[in-house]
DNA sequence: ATATGGTTTTGGACTCGGTCTAATGGAGGT
DNA sequence: ACCTCCATTAGACCGAGTCCAAAACCATAT
């Protein structure tokens, strides 16, 4: 049973057919689908689910602070329910597969004052790049 | 005088009207233009200047390794001329100005092996988001 | 100077990811 | 049952970017 499904009953969120097969498929680790991805599964369990509704609930969830979007290439965006534990991301240069990664050490501390630039720095964000086991066997 | 375009001329990259204006666009420190804005200085150099022509010559540039694409937000790519000294980036989230950075520490080290999933990893980028003092002044 | 042929430029059609809208449907509250 | 919202839907629309075939341009050979 899916954890994002239950925090979204816990929230009193109106719950429908659509909005839970998009929970549903968004449910695991190392998730993180693109918008079209999403509704091809979700079509699978609910024919009828239109591209409109896949969009709208990913956005509520955005808004609701349940899901992120991942912006890791320059295409579509990506949705990511892991999204109370804090991470970075490891993605493949090649197939684009996408790890949650924990670095150890503070990228913000990092960043010394005079590199500021007089902003108030609130957040950041760390992307590693490489080539996966598969594709480093598929070379 | 251009940097780049000095650059580019001891490449023996054949220069035409079109590619020198370009070229000019992209000159300076914290550039980070969109195609469509550095099409539209541009055609106000070289009228009748195209916008296939324009990224035409972006995409050779970037594949000459003398101009970077940085994707921090999830709308358009943006075209960095300062690709020969490495840095991040740090992006004004209301509206959107980007500075150069040069942050102290090394990512790379952060990352355990445990947290590599078998990954050969080749590189990281590193985004911190803010609001610059423009925009906090105009809150 | 002219001819030749490869390279560059161009406008427009096209794709892709995503948003918007107006109409329809359905769940709850009375 | 009825009414009021909210959710869902299809399809039009949009911005960023790519692709293509035709035209213009440039370097060189003659
Ligand atoms: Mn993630
Ligand atoms: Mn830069
Ligand atoms: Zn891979
Ligand atoms: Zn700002």
């Amino acid at each position: 049973m899916s954890d994002l499904l239950e925090r979204l009953r816990g929230r009193g969120w109106r719950m429908t057919a659509q909005r839970r097969v998009v929970a549903e498929v968004l449910d695991g680790e190392h998730v993180h689908l693109t918008a079209d991805e999403v509704h091809a599964r979700a079509v699978a369990k609910l024919p009828e689910i239109s591209r409109a509704t896949v969009y709208n609930t990913l956005g509520e969830l955005v808004s609701l602070g349940e899901v992120l979007e991942v912006a890791t290439d320059k295409r579509a965006k990506r949705y990511d329910p892991n999204a109370h534990r804090p991470h970075h991301h490891l993605v493949c240069a090649r197939c684009g597969e996408i790890k949650d990664v924990h670095p150890s050490g503070n990228p913000m501390a990092d960043l010394p004052d005079s590199e500021r630039f007089g902003f108030k720095v609130s957040d950041v964000e760390v992307t590693y790049r490489g080539i996966c086991p598969n594709c480093a066997a598929t070379a």
